[in-house]
DNA sequence: ATAACAACCTACCGGACGGTCGGTAACATG
DNA sequence: CATGTTACCGACCGTCCGGTAGGTTGTTAT
């Protein structure tokens, strides 16, 4: 009748689990990902795992977490201290980006497998997830006040630049044609300037916009 | 010992039963989602469903193709047609953009779910995927030998412009703030010409640029 | 009338999976 | 040497799920 939490045993093993689950999730997904895949992955059985894990969507939840903690602490807590406004959009950017390539799933499992979670811990992640969100829009909303920003919808622009950073998670593959620097520095030149070439110098054979 | 492919039955149910399954795997998953939760969703037993499919991943794979067969319906068809390169790129942006938000899950099942297809089936629809990318890439390339493009690379920009749009399924609501048409809008405004403002005719109190 | 077929149903099977139980071997502590 | 604790394992359980077998009902074709 004990309640208590097993309490958490060797910091380090643990984060090896969380390493290796998180790899695998992220490559076959949740639900597809049996306990005995992670197991095996770690050189155990299912049983041994049991020793380190509370329960699979537990399990999931932490790594959630986890990722959520280096979103924090290599992007949030850092840009923080940027004072120039757009510096900090392009720091932003670009180390979210890096997290993205570098770290093998821990933050892309955040964004795919939302559904997989308990009804009290989703509304936790969602909860983080949000306070990541509102600080991007805040810098967004800054630099509208600076005179800085484009015409455009500042959720609209947030939820924008996430889609290109989360999506290099699909792409993006180490030892392709693009390194992870230059990848980040690519979603920020395109999040900040744009595809089309600005026609400011000498209009080249008259651009004209067709509707429709 | 008949290799019949028990030949389609009513093609109007079938795709009755096509929209359904889409709504429910875009909204739990699709590993998650039972055959029966399917079948109760149509008011169906599980075994009256199999009337009409030959097993689940087999569904997965005919919603993807119906999906598929949407994007080249109704954006690379039209946009085929389209001499202006830089329109025909905004009216691919604009039109899938709609497609994601205004059609009920067939697209953007397309975009998660590949892992749960058999190996074969995956092959395919890759394929098919690919083809749909290749004739973005064409239109940025396009775009550069006019030299109308930035200073990009065209991969990385293409998938960029895939990211945001596709991103669009996991913010965009019906009856919230921004309607299909002005969410559509937006990814086409921020894609073509970034978030910064332009620092081109009459500096407006002196806009500086901040490298690093 | 009856044959034929589509469109379902109830009932069931085999297997996989999450999770548990009761161990055991290794090692540290006193 | 006794005791406790950590880190596992083999065997097992209950449940749920994909899929099937075989029947029933309603409609159409001849």
């Amino acid at each position: 009748m004990k309640a208590q939490k097993k309490s958490a045993p060797s910091n380090e093993r643990l984060a090896e689990i969380y390493r290796a689950a998180a790899q695998i999730i992220l490559r076959k997904g949740y639900d597809a990902t049996s306990v005995n895949d992670i197991a095996n992955a770690l050189g155990m059985t299912k049983a041994g795992l049991y020793h380190y894990i509370n329960g699979k969507k537990e399990l999931l939840f932490d790594i959630m977490n986890f990722g959520l903690d280096e979103l924090d602490e290599e992007v949030l807590t850092p840009a923080g201290s940027i004072e120039d406004t757009a510096a900090r959009l392009r720091f932003i950017i670009a180390s979210h980006a890096r997290l993205v390539t570098r770290g093998q799933g821990a933050i892309t499992i955040l964004v795919d497998e939302m559904t997989a979670l308990a009804p009290a811990q989703s509304r936790k992640i969602t909860r983080r997830k949000r306070a990541y969100f509102d600080s991007l829009r805040d810098t967004l909303n800054e630099l509208r006040a600076e005179g800085k920003l484009c015409d455009v919808d500042v959720t609209a622009a947030a939820f924008s630049l996430l889609g290109m950073i989360n999506w290099l998670s699909r792409w993006h593959r180490q030892g392709g044609a693009l390194t992870e620097e230059q990848a980040a520095e690519q979603i920020v030149k395109i999040a900040l300037h744009g595809l089309l070439r600005a026609e400011t110098s000498a209009p080249r054979r008259g651009l004209r916009v067709v509707k429709s």
